[in-house]
RNA sequence: GCCCGGAUGGUGGAAUUGGUAGACACGCAGGACUUAAAAUCCUGUGGCCAGUAAUGGCUGUGCGGGUUCAAUUCCCGCUCCGGGUACCA
């Protein structure tokens, strides 16, 4: 009997998918349960890449594991559908985007089916089908009706605003500004990252380190455009907090921490001399107020024209308006030369009543903290660079120490800056009752800005670097806003009934004019009258990808639910998600912004957990090999040839230099995954992906290694397949040994997501075996259910050779005792001064004194024991014996 | 620059986190089967040295130090590679 992979995976598929082996039902009575969930794809065009299926392959592990453990598992696949993709072809085509979307949605469940991947086909969920979207809109009408209550710091119903009196006084207008301002979202004119090459806006977090468009690497500009904005820096601390008690690779953490970016420090207030305005600075440093010798605020500050004098305003335009048209790639990129210009006007310093200049200057950023900051050159590089540029006073403040002689004299003359902990020098005011001289920087900090609150010239404040998400994208394919802006400029939102809101069909699927969005080109569609007769239009912007994607894996839990967007008793079953897989790509973006939602929904009351995933892996991206030349040039792979394991090109034969990069179709590096199935079965595939390295780490597909995985399947087929090599009676006590080894494990493995050495255990007792020849048929049934969850058609079709009817997914996995793992004796490694010598086998439970007797009797002890002096000697029961001689 | 990862045979990678480095595979070499090849099976395989051989010795986890009876594992100082971030006051 062959292994015949193609038609032993294909009967299985169709018998899991007639039988529903893989439904989940809601089975409440079950207190076990574990909710698997894999980052559902975009469906592009090119099909499934090999990279999907390792993330697929390890989710799908674990949930057959599960499942064998007695858990109900949800574990669903869907669809994150809307992307430029299917627009830009239909903008090229005149296909309606979902046409194409469907299609490709299409091919990646067959291909995902020929995965043999147990999901439960009942739950998909795409985000472009209006039952899906209808709530993702709904959502965001929850957002538009929440504010954040800072003091509870918990997320509200507007319902709930304490409106001021003041405000009430001067009208509803008033009262509905003041309320928009509260909002977590809101449209309003804000300054965005334009990319001209896409015609759209992007998110803060879309623009890469360069100024590029993370899409399609071209440079972004800034515009001001009306957008939809949503107040993420409100839910920072939230955010952080919740990073805590999350079982996430601390990589992923540290990203988000440093993402959202807390500070804490204080802002101060500086009197200028001759206005009656005060310029509010925000420093992690107040304790260097003393130092402090200039000050700087951003061209953009909106006090520029006032603080700066008549005699320098032609100067400070000048330098305002280059800085405006710099891009920000330049303002970053230029080599960092520090450029500015005095305003002529002067601050004075709180702690010790001495003037200082104000400058501008474009290292000042407009967007963080106040837009100005006092300057304490000798403490802080950025500032000692301009200061040694513009030639401004540099007073050191805090002796360095502990730091090494010369450095620390030139710290103290001012020559080298220093921004490390020391003490005060230089630092007290007798007239305003302040001095820290002596102090170190802990407390330094802690007793400036009590002395400032006391003088109600500066708070203790905190700031985040997350700012406010752009919510908008000028595109055809995505989330239409419920959303009508009335001719008088009030902007409503539809109700719930009249949801979902779907897209129209159009002629055309290009852009607007002045970077709107094709939907600005829908005639009948646009054109709203409300029933007082008043006309609006409806929003022609729509929800950027990550919007459909934010709550997907609250959807799976009750998919086709068309009264809420899911049930709450069955949220409050399955969530949070205990297991959450997929790339690292998605570190920042995705996870915060889901995570944001989330916490929206909990303060609402609409979930019942406050974080959606408690355990993250990311796996490691898969690459292929490609060849360079001596220069760095790329080789495309069907022009290099080998020859003894070197690489060469095929026309010049010019030695190549074999590398690691990305699959591109450029460097004709792509697999397919078709082509592996095909060529070697899905089990193979599904075995190779997880027997590569492990699953964290980037690893380089190898076609050869494919090869070995499929191999061991073919030895696992040949040897337990064959009911002559399956026999009755008592099994081997080795055999017996390892299978529970095995057993063990590779549940242990499975749990801990090492599925590289499950498999290489799996591939030691399969050799066991067929070296042993015969095993009996417990021994072999409990080894293919060990085996199932990794390669499960094969597993199938032996479990029926067996005689078994049903699938074997339903069945136990197989316990193991302890008692079949124990033996009687330990071979002991000796080593002398650490040196392995010899080895001696020995009862485990011996005594140590008759261990170390039986060791210097051993024959070949004494070769290392002679002429030298015994020191002692050092017994690990059961693990090692070290022998000490000078 | 700063913050995270990482570096182990020709290759992918193991090593219960201080206790036999190189499991398991790929590749390679030799052998069996075959007219031949493929497939399959068996044997060997970190490097160096000695020996006809069984075997024995030395050396070896990016580099240099240290702690320890014992270090891939812990500490200090570097080098290189990958990812994130970038004038965030």
């Amino acid at each position: 009997m062959e292994y015949n992979f193609t038609e032993i995976e294909k009967k299985w598929q169709r018998y899991w998918e007639e039988n529903k082996i893989f439904k989940t039902y809601d089975d409440f009575s079950n207190p076990k349960k574990y909710y698997i969930l894999d980052m559902f794809p975009y469906p592009s065009g090119s099909g499934l890449h090999v990279g999907h299926p390792e993330g697929y392959t390890a989710t799908d592990i674990v949930a057959r594991y599960k499942r064998m453990n007695g858990f109900n598992v949800l574990h669903p696949m869907g669809w994150d559908a809307f992307g430029l993709p299917a627009e830009q072809y239909a903008i090229q085509t005149g296909t309606h985007p979902a046409v194409i979307t469907n299609k490709n949605c299409d091919t990646f469940r067959a291909q995902i089916k020929s995965l043999g991947l147990g999901y439960d086909w009942d739950r998909e969920v795409n985000t472009t089908d209006p039952g899906y979207f209808k709530w993702t809109q709904w959502i965001f009408i929850q957002l538009y009706n929440t504010w954040f209550d800072e003091a509870l710091q918990k997320g509200r119903p507007v319902s709930e605003l304490p409106v001021p009196e003041e405000i009430k006084k001067q009208g509803d207008k008033a009262v509905q500004r003041y309320i928009s301002e509260k909002r977590l979202a809101y449209y309003d004119d804000a300054q965005v990252w334009w990319c001209d090459h896409c015609r759209i806006v992007c998110a803060n977090e879309e623009v890469l380190t360069d100024g590029s468009h993370e899409k399609c690497g071209n440079p972004v500009v800034r515009k001001n455009l009306k957008q939809w904005m949503l107040r993420i820096p409100l839910y920072a601390e939230r955010l952080l907090k919740g990073l805590e008690k999350l079982d996430w690779p601390e990589g992923v953490k540290e990203m988000q921490y440093n993402w959202i970016g807390k500070s804490t420090g204080a802002e101060v207030d500086f009197e200028l001399d001759g206005l009656d305005e005060k310029l509010r600075v925000y420093t992690t440093r107040p304790d260097t107020l003393f130092g402090a010798t200039y000050m700087v605020i951003s061209p953009e500050h909106p006090g520029v024209k006032q603080i700066t004098l008549p005699e320098q305003a032609a100067a400070v335009e000048k330098y305002a308006n280059d800085a405006s048209k710099k891009s920000d790639l330049d303002r970053t990129d230029l080599s960092r030369e520090k450029t500015g210009v005095f305003t002529g006007r002067f601050a004075i310093n709180p702690v010790n009543g001495k003037k200082i200049p104000v400058w501008v200057a474009d290292y000042v950023l407009i967007g963080y903290g106040t837009g100005a900051i006092m300057a304490v050159p000798a403490h802080d590089t950025r500032d000692f660079e301009f200061a040694l540029k513009f030639g401004l006073p540099i007073d050191c403040i805090m002796d360095p120490e502990g730091a090494e002689p010369g450095l620390r004299n030139k710290v103290l003359a001012g020559k080298e800056c220093w921004t490390e902990d020391g003490i005060y020098v230089n630092s007290s005011d007798d007239k305003r009752g302040i001095s820290i001289n002596g102090l170190n920087k802990e407390q330094g900090i802690k007793t400036i800005i009590e002395w400032l609150e006391k003088m109600e010239i500066g708070a203790a404040t905190v700031n985040y670097k997350v700012r406010d998400w752009l919510f908008s994208r000028q595109r055809y394919w995505g989330e239409p806003f419920p959303v009508i802006h009335w001719e008088d400029g009030e902007i409503s939102l539809l109700a719930e009934e009249e949801l979902p809101l779907t897209l129209p069909k159009l002629e055309k699927y290009l852009p607007g004019e002045n970077g709107e969005s094709p939907l600005a080109n829908a005639g009948e569609w646009l054109q709203v009258t409300g029933k007082d007769g008043r006309r609006g239009r409806r929003e022609t912007n729509t929800m950027p990808q990550w919007a459909g994607s934010c709550w997907y894996y609250l959807r799976y839990i009750d998919p086709k639910n068309d009264k809420v967007p899911f049930s709450a008793e069955k949220e409050k079953y399955w969530m949070p998600v205990d297991l959450y897989i997929g790339g690292t790509e998605h570190a920042v973006l995705h996870l915060l912004y889901s995570r944001f939602w989330h916490k929206v929904l909990f303060d609402l009351g609409i979930v019942s957990t406050d974080e959606p995933f408690m355990k993250l892996f990311n796996q490691g991206m898969i690459l292929a090999y490609a060849y360079e030349t001596a220069t760095g040039a790329k080789i495309p792979v069907d022009l290099v040839e080998e020859r003894d394991g070197k690489y060469y090109k095929r026309d010049s034969g010019e030695e190549l230099k074999q590398i690691m990069a990305k699959m591109s179709k450029s460097l004709k590096n792509v697999v397919n995954p078709d082509d592996v199935v095909r060529k070697y079965g899905a089990d193979s595939l599904r075995l190779y992906e997880m027997f590569m390295g492990p699953l964290d780490v980037i690893k380089p597909w190898a076609d050869n290694g494919v090869k070995g995985v499929s191999g061991f399947l073919g030895r696992v087929f040949k040897f337990f397949a064959h009911k002559e090599n399956i026999t009755g009676g008592e099994e081997d006590p080795e055999i017996l040994k390892e299978l529970h080894y095995t057993i063990k494990k590779v549940a242990r493995d499975i749990e801990d997501l090492k599925f590289n050495t499950a498999i290489s255990q799996m591939m030691i007792f399969t050799n066991a075996c067929i070296k042993k020849g015969k095993v009996t048929h417990d021994t072999a049934s409990r080894f293919i259910k060990v085996l199932s969850p990794f390669a499960p058609h094969i597993a199938e079709e032996i479990w029926e050779i067996y005689g078994n009817k049903g699938s074997i997914a339903t069945e136990e996995y197989p316990a193991y005792d302890e008692k079949y793992l124990a033996s009687d004796t330990f071979e002991y490694p000796v080593s002398f001064n650490g040196k392995l010598r010899f080895k001696i086998e020995l009862p485990v439970d011996m005594a140590i004194p008759e261990i170390e007797k039986s060791v210097l009797a051993h024959p070949n002890a004494r070769k290392w024991v002679e002429g030298k002096q015994l020191k002692k000697i050092i017994v690990v029961p059961n693990k090692i014996i070290n022998v000490v001689v000078v």
